[in-house]
Parts: C-alpha cells; sequence; structure tokens
DNA sequence: ACCCTATGCCGGTCTAGACCGGAAGTCGAC
DNA sequence: GTCGACTTCCGGTCTAGACCGGCATAGGGT
C-alpha cells in the first residue's frame, strides 16, 4: 500500500497525517524508552521523502509523545505528561474530572457597560453588554457560580438561544460563527459574601477561588469577560508546565532511554 | 549578503534561526494585522530554499507572533498573548510580577521517605530523603512558604551546595546535570495553622494557596516533589490556556485581516 | 587488556524543484 | 452593470536528493 490519498482515497488529509496516525498507534502501544524506527526505515518504509517523515514525527514530538536525542534516534516518552493546558468549558472541565456538569438559577440581563467593563470587552462606555449569571453544579451539589458578560452588539438575541444549561462556548460556535481560541485566567482567593454562599451552599466567609477570565478568538478580539466563584472545598486548579520551548530546535541535551 | 553560516561565520545556528530572527524583529516592529511578505519572497531575499523559510515561519507560529491564513498569506498577531505556561522557579516567577525575590529560615535534613513521598519520589519507602523548607519573600515580604523533597540517593551532598536564596533548579542543574523540565502543579485552598501562618506574617486562619508540585526531568523521573503555602492575600495564579492545537495543521478558518 | 580510529547509522539541516486548492483581481461576455 | 472564466499569487504538501556533526561499535594496533 502506497498511501496515496489524494488520488483515489477517502478524505483523510495528507500522508503526514497518515503516518503520525500510524505512529501514534506504535508509540501509545509501546514501553516508555524503547525507540522507534529511524527516519529513514520510516520513509522507505511507507515509500515517502524523509521530510515527510520527519513533519510527521516532529508532530510526536511537540504531543511529548516521543523524545528524539540527535545521532541517536527517537524514543517513546511516557508519561504522557497529559498535554499542556487546554482551554474547556465548565462542561468539559467537569466531565475530565468525572462528574457531571449541570446548571440552575439562570439569570441574564442587558446592561450599559460601565466604564471597566467596556475597556475589558474592547467597546464604548455604555454600550449594551449582557450579563449572565449561572451556578453550575457537579454532580448535583453548586461548584461555582459563574459570571460572565459580552458585548451584546456582537451576538444580538444571545439571551434568546440561550438555555441554562447550554454551553455558552458551544452556543457561540453554533449560532454566531465565533470560536473562542485562548483566553487568560487568574485566580486569587476571595471570601463568599452571604449571598454568593447560599447560592454555593456554604458558610459564609468560606474561602473560594474568584476566576477572573477574558477570552478571546482566532483574531485576538475579546469575546467574554466574567468572573466566577469557585468553592474552595471542592476544586483544584491544575496545571502541566513545561520548560519553555519556544523553539524545540534548542537547548537539547543527551541523557539516555 | 547570503546567509551562509556554518562555513564561515558565527556560532548563531542554521539559517532557520536567523530568518526567524529577521522576521521575529520585523513582526514586533510591525502592526497587528499587516501582512508579512510572502514565503516564496522571503526565499529569494534570503537566498534560501523555501522549505527553510517555512520552517522559520512555522516557529513565529508557534509562538503566536503571526497567524497563517491559507492562499493568502501570513499575518502579525498582536496582542501578543503572553507565552504559554512556563515552568518557572519562584525567583523568576517573583521577577516577572515586578518583586525582589528572597528567602529566609532555610531549615532541610535528611530522613527515610514515607510510603506516601516514596511513592511520589519513585524510590522505596524508607530511602533517604531531602526535605528542604523556607520562607520564600517578596520585596522583603513573606510570600510562600516553599517546602520541597529530593531522593538523598540522586543529590549526594546537595545540602552542603545549598544556600538560603539559591534557586534549588539552578543548583540541580550546575552540580548534578539536572535539568527540571516539566511540573504537574495543583492549587488548593487551604487555612493556615498557626506556626505557617507565623512565617507568612499573617493572621492564623487566613486562606492561601496550597501548591503541590511535582517535577520532572528531560526523561520523565520525579526530580522533586513539594507542597508550598503561598499567601492567599498576595499571590495570583495566572493561566494562558489556548484551544487544542494537538496538531496546528487542523482546523483552520479564513477570517480577515 | 587498552586505547584509538574507521565506519556506518542517526537526527539536523538545507536545496531546488513540483503540484494542489483557495483567494483575489482582471476582463470579457451577457 | 453584473457575473462568470481566467490568471496570478498564496500557503500546504511532497519529493529526492545532499552534507553535517554526534554517536556507537567493531577492529586494529600497542
Amino acid at each position: 500500500m502506497t498511501l496515496d490519498a489524494r488520488t483515489q482515497d477517502a478524505p483523510p488529509g495528507g500522508k503526514r497525517d497518515l503516518i503520525r496516525g500510524a505512529l501514534e498507534e506504535l508509540v501509545r502501544a509501546s514501553e516508555p524508552g524503547v525507540a522507534i524506527p529511524s527516519e529513514r526505515a520510516l520513509a522507505e518504509q511507507f515509500k515517502v521523502a524523509r521530510m515527510t517523515v520527519r513533519a510527521a514525527v516532529d508532530s510526536l514530538e511537540a504531543m511529548g509523545l516521543i523524545r528524539r536525542v540527535p545521532g541517536r534516534g527517537a524514543y517513546v516518552q511516557h508519561p504522557m505528561l497529559a498535554q499542556p493546558e487546554v482551554l474547556r468549558s465548565f462542561s468539559q472541565d467537569m466531565i475530565l474530572r468525572g462528574m457531571v456538569p449541570g446548571a440552575r438559577e439562570f439569570h441574564a440581563t442587558v446592561e450599559p457597560a460601565s466604564a471597566y467593563l467596556a475597556d475589558k470587552l474592547g467597546i464604548a462606555a455604555g454600550d449594551d453588554v449582557y450579563a449572565i449569571e449561572r451556578v453550575r453544579t457537579a454532580d448535583g451539589e453548586p461548584m461555582a457560580v459563574e459570571r460572565t458578560n459580552l458585548a451584546a452588539a456582537g451576538f444580538p438575541g444571545l439571551l434568546d438561544h440561550m438555555r441554562v444549561g447550554d454551553s455558552l462556548y458551544d452556543l457561540l460556535a453554533a449560532q454566531y460563527g465565533v470560536q473562542v481560541d485562548s483566553a487568560e485566567q487568574a485566580f486569587t482567593i476571595a471570601e463568599l459574601d452571604e449571598a454568593d454562599a447560599r447560592r454555593l451552599g456554604t458558610a459564609p466567609g468560606a474561602a473560594a477561588f474568584a476566576l477572573t477570565q477574558t477570552s478571546r478568538d482566532l483574531s485576538g478580539h475579546v469575546v467574554e469577560f466574567g468572573r466566577s466563584l469557585y468553592r474552595g472545598d471542592r476544586y483544584v486548579v491544575r496545571m502541566q508546565v513545561g520548560k519553555d520551548r519556544t523553539d524545540s530546535r534548542l537547548s537539547r541535551q543527551p541523557a539516555e532511554p
């Protein structure tokens, strides 16, 4: 089999991706530390140029599945250091944590933007903004009070489309073609006031994570700005951090498998 | 000038990096949204093959400095969405936050590992481990109680080399050739007991970030495991999250500059 | 036994082409 | 005037080579 998609084959994509897929499977089925075939061998096996194989291997390396050592080869890199931080909606986040997401107490309004909010959203003060508040639950128990704001001009009729429990991001993508692409998040510790404590089912004065989040679309425009409160006794902020890999071609080191 | 390093030139590196550097400078001096020269034009200008230019441009795209649109070109992508999360030592972290790092109350011992700790460090229960505790300061004020553990077998004489204020990571790299490459971090909220509150100069019972961290070297072995406390009133956990970009060649979208 | 060099494999980098499909501008036909 | 068809430029992908320096190992020479 020659891997020659594009001529008669299905829609998979380029040979790059086919090879990447094959290698990924191989790697996931291997023990950490074992070497994968050399690039030249793979090129011959798949009947493609070495550059193509390299592109596929680059991809695996970027995913952290393998580790390359110049002059020696490439080795399976298990720990599988959970993939780098990825943007997740509340629902996705909870599912990943093994809980069932939900929502209640939906509350949404349209109001003129304060100077602060206008600045954060990149609009003029006084422009209409949506203010959406929900109590998010995990396994039926309150987990967070989610408060978010969006410029009303960009999403006409949003509040009509939206229902409790809906994923905001999914709705933005489906109805307005807006893909949230990245977000800046800052967690601080806040003391719950009486109202929020009641919403979360905890004691007033309990400590909570206050998450301030700014989400942007592909072109860097702010889509959403909000400040949510997560129960300190139920939530954990996890992150996987790696060395600066601005250019993966820098700072290698020998080390053995 | 032909950019032909490797023959007579200085040690910079490959043409790839030279071009990347030149482009980076250009991009940083440009307004967001403007197009950079086409790959073919750059290849001719620098007298290199287009594949070489592409490698440089790939690099810029990975850094988030530009955005490529198939069939149209590549555009400067300012917001400069602060680079993704990067592993930083306490000192680097504080400097980045505009404060002056310091340390006091250095305390270090060698003791046999508990079953829990042995599991975390990947050694046998009872093996010697270092337990290092420091109060870290920012601008002279206590910021965190840092507690960390390392397998003693891997770093003979560590406590003799180390002095208050030294960067542990720098020391590991310089003395033992061990590069910390990645870390898993989990933040929870903890209530400070009397002793820790005194160390941090806050009231007992105040809320703090409890950071549990596991650091690994390039080959995935655990280097360090620790649990530190950060003052809730002074510390902010920031993260920049992006969409899943397992393969940047997927899910593009038109959009205009 | 020991060191040292020759050889061959490996990844890293680069070249000079090629074809594809998307996007955009031009221009003539309707 | 409007709307297709054509041309041109662009990034995306791929090829079939090439040379470099690191690295491991098998042999030889000492």
